[in-house]
DNA sequence: GTACACCCTCTACCTGCTAGAGGTTCAAAG
DNA sequence: CTTTGAACCTCTAGCAGGTAGAGGGTGTAC
């Protein structure tokens, strides 16, 4: 039986998002001590280290939660987790493709700087003027 | 003049994002029309589209804060405009960098889905067992 | 002179946590 | 057995960067 600190440090998770894990429902109510402290079992560890694992992955708690259900039920086909896998990879793929746009662009910034005021500072002057941005990225990838 | 809607359509922004950025300080506070409707000229126009242009190069508000005040003084030094886009550039190469990895490792995990039921699914056994992760990264770049 | 699109403020919500206040429990040492 | 002190508890609020909706007022075109 561990204790929530315990099982943190095993996950490398702070205490607080354990809880709010719980809280959200991505984690089981635990057995609790007399005195109403949780306590631990090797089935939560590993449901935890999932979740980490995942979270490391980049998958939203949501998709998450979708993997843990099938994880909880062997029987439901293979491609329903698959297909959140590739969900997942097309969504860094777009992202890269954005920083790839928003790399070259600062770097013709930065560059172009003559090191004068900033009256004429180039990285500002393409800030203001958004004409000179060849990308037409939407929104940054966050 | 222009309505605030107006103004939202040619930057591309929405009317509460515009509110937002005026409440949190980015934006001025401008002139009213007898009724209380705000209304706006071509200094907050290019403003507002310097702010969106920058958050589309994903600098964060309190970046653009910095590069807003920079413009305003034309005689401060242009090394300080330049050194936050660098510090941006810099954060953008680590981001793609850990997505890189990402990238690989989910890449790896729906190659080898056989297409089974989730017992044997190769993407959630991956995720179960962190052993088979070959990468360090500590945390998703978001 | 009225229809209706647009504007106003205010509050709450989103993701994925994190921090702190103020109080309790557990386990080991004396 | 008692005491210390780290670790636990709940609750609330905060971060970025907005977004959504309620409930009501305004501006303008026909």
């Amino acid at each position: 039986m561990l204790t929530i600190g315990t099982l943190g440090k095993k996950t490398g998770t702070k205490v607080q998002t354990i809880r709010y894990y719980e809280q959200i429902g991505l984690m089981p109510e635990p057995e609790r001590t007399e005195g109403g402290q949780r306590r631990y079992g090797h089935a939560e560890l590993d449901r935890l280290a999932f979740i980490r694992h995942s979270r490391q992955l980049g998958f939203s708690l949501e998709a998450i939660r979708e993997l843990l259900d099938l994880s909880d039920d062997p029987d439901r086909p293979c491609h329903e987790a698959d297909s959140i896998a590739r969900r997942q990879l097309k969504q860094i793929e777009q992202r890269m493709e954005r920083l790839e746009a928003l790399r070259t662009e600062l770097e013709r910034m930065v560059h172009e700087c003559s090191g004068g005021n900033t009256s004429d500072c180039r990285v500002l002057e393409v800030l203001r003027d958004h004409s000179e941005c060849l990308t037409d990225h939407e929104d940054i990838g966050a």
